[in-house]
DNA sequence: CATGAAACCCCTCGGCC
DNA sequence: GGCCGAGGGGTTTCATG
């Protein structure tokens, strides 16, 4: 947690990097006034730090087979939440979880091939002890999907 | 929305970039045992289909400045819906929207780079005139936030 | 820590199957 | 539709400031 800050240099290539992140390193040292070798070992410093955790393609799901997204609130005894997360997460339908304030304690969002696939998610974790119940709300439209930010 | 119809090597392809969006060409075509001119031109047919809609770094966004994410739930009047959808859209902050059945509208997911951020977003939402009622619950851990899916 | 140069590697296109 | 080859670029390392 110590040789972190990011400076501006470091920012400007993250911010090339979020309009496309297959962008050459050439063509972001050009747009960000630097040299190929300055942003590449940038580039590998920002990965190391953990800053960046990877590149992936904005895919439609709903166009490669996981038309349904569904948003699901779990409560759940606490003692057991670390586990219940640590299996979720290595779940590969599960795209984000979040622990939340207020009246439940994990909001999952997941896709699913089909609707049967999400009730035998849903009804696998009711199965377990230390989940107390669950309200599952189904998005039927995915207005936006996109975890980028401004820098 | 005639042209789909994607075959097993699309779906390879669609794999390896999944793994690491800035593998070459090349590497990817080693990968799926075709080769690099290939790849090429299927990637650009993907792209063109809107099946892939960009790369991205996958970004730790608590180390970028936006420690703080928000899931906020939006009842709101219908006819309108649309035009606050769009709005919505366009905030840079809101990282994702769904349309949802039960007692709220909307689920939108937002970051911030602090809690007045948060304030002021919701507030605004507030005050327009098809916002019916809001719920915020507050990440206070992010878990997982991947789009990754499996093919 | 940044850089230029050089060696190596890759992308992309037109022509062909 | 897929493949090959070539030319123009791109990536990465290393020695130097």
């Amino acid at each position: 947690m110590s040789p972190k800050e990011l400076d501006e240099l470091d920012y400007k290539i993250l911010s090339e990097l979020m309009k496309d992140a297959r962008k050459s390193v050439r063509e972001i040292a050009k747009a960000v006034n630097s040299s190929p070798a300055t942003v590449h070992s940038r580039l590998q410093k920002l990965i190391k730090k953990g800053v960046i955790r990877g590149f992936i393609p904005l895919v439609d799901s709903s166009k490669v087979g996981y038309p349904v997204t569904a948003i699901i609130m779990v409560s759940a005894k606490g003692e057991m939440l670390r586990k219940l997360e640590e299996e979720l997460r290595s779940i590969k339908n599960v795209i984000a979880i979040y622990d939340i304030t207020g009246d439940y304690d994990l909001m999952i969002i997941a896709k699913f091939r089909d609707m049967e696939g999400l009730d035998v998610f849903v009804k696998d974790l009711l199965a377990r002890e230390e989940v107390v119940k669950t309200l599952t709300h189904i998005a039927f439209n995915v207005v936006k999907e996109d975890l980028r930010l401004p820098l």
